[in-house]
DNA sequence: GCCAGTTAGTTGACTATGTCAAGTAACTGT
DNA sequence: ACAGTTACTTGACATAGTCAACTAACTGGC
């Protein structure tokens, strides 16, 4: 049995059954998410245009790490759907700028109320307390594994 | 500052940002897991066919919550591949019973060493006082929000 | 100004993932 | 025995994602 220091294997193990069970936790909220009309793709999409004013095509491909082939065809149909709006850019023909129509924005706000709900409800059954205990929880893991980052590469970003 | 009492909506936000965080992390091994040959969808389905001795397509179905239909489909190209081996059933001449080809536990077995690696690479910059704050971080949260899943519905599952 | 190299975006072709509906064969309860 | 269910398969389809080839436009060096 092991004693009281959890040697490194225990750990592994723990963060292994850790990230099983969190990717089915975020697994049942992508699911639910998704009774809305709209896919992940495309949302991800849309909380990119709408946090970055002016962004190209360019930027949100990098940004999310989707292939220029299928974004472009992703940003064909929203902007089809009247979600999306491209505008060539002023200072460089090859780009366009591209930001939310009004529908767009109508979307998105919806989105994020629906995934503030679904979270509130996730948190519901759960003390002041507990809620407390687990935001900690969740900032201890952040820093600890945000701490691997930043010594790695990747110190920069935004 | 923020006060002593984190109010609910701090406490989505906080959530909403780590489900973003974790979301990046997992997506992130996910990708270099796969520099493996091998699908995430195949690889989930060899786990659970090592996991549970003589187990029927339509019990993966359930598990996973895969599409009857597209696992026939997956199961048919493991096959075909020399990885998974299907047995009809003596008891019930509809079920066939699965199990892993040697070539397939070699597989299955190869992906767990690589996880683990990976997994130790992420615990690597952390000291033994951190590794143990990081794992009971995790088994916190499991906790919390395992309890919201027992006190609802979902006992039974369906 | 010219041209080589780069960047932004598009298009075609293809594979993987996933869903739905319809169908066949086999089992189960009454 | 037979209606209903279960296990699985097949066809048709939609979405997700990748790769290679291409056009148009910009950039730096000369």
């Amino acid at each position: 049995m092991p004693q009281s220091r959890p040697s490194l294997s225990d750990a592994i193990a723990a963060v292994r059954g850790f990230n099983r069970f969190y990717t089915r936790e975020v697994g049942l909220l992508r699911k639910t998410f998704l009774d809305t009309p709209w896919t992940l793709g495309e949302m991800r999409i849309l909380y990119e245009i709408r946090n970055h004013a002016k962004i190209s095509a360019s930027d949100i491909a990098r940004e999310l790490e989707l292939d220029a082939a299928y974004l472009s065809r992703l940003l064909s149909r929203l902007v089809a759907k009247g979600i999306v709006i491209r505008t060539p850019s002023e200072t460089d023909a090859r780009l366009h700028e591209l930001s939310l129509s009004d529908y767009g924005q109508t979307i998105v706000n919806a989105a994020d109320e629906r995934q503030a709900a679904l979270t509130a409800d996730m948190l519901a059954p759960l003390s002041a307390a507990e809620r407390r205990q687990l935001v900690d929880a969740m900032t201890t893991i952040e820093t600890l594994l945000g701490k691997r980052r930043a010594s790695t590469s990747e110190a920069g970003k935004q």
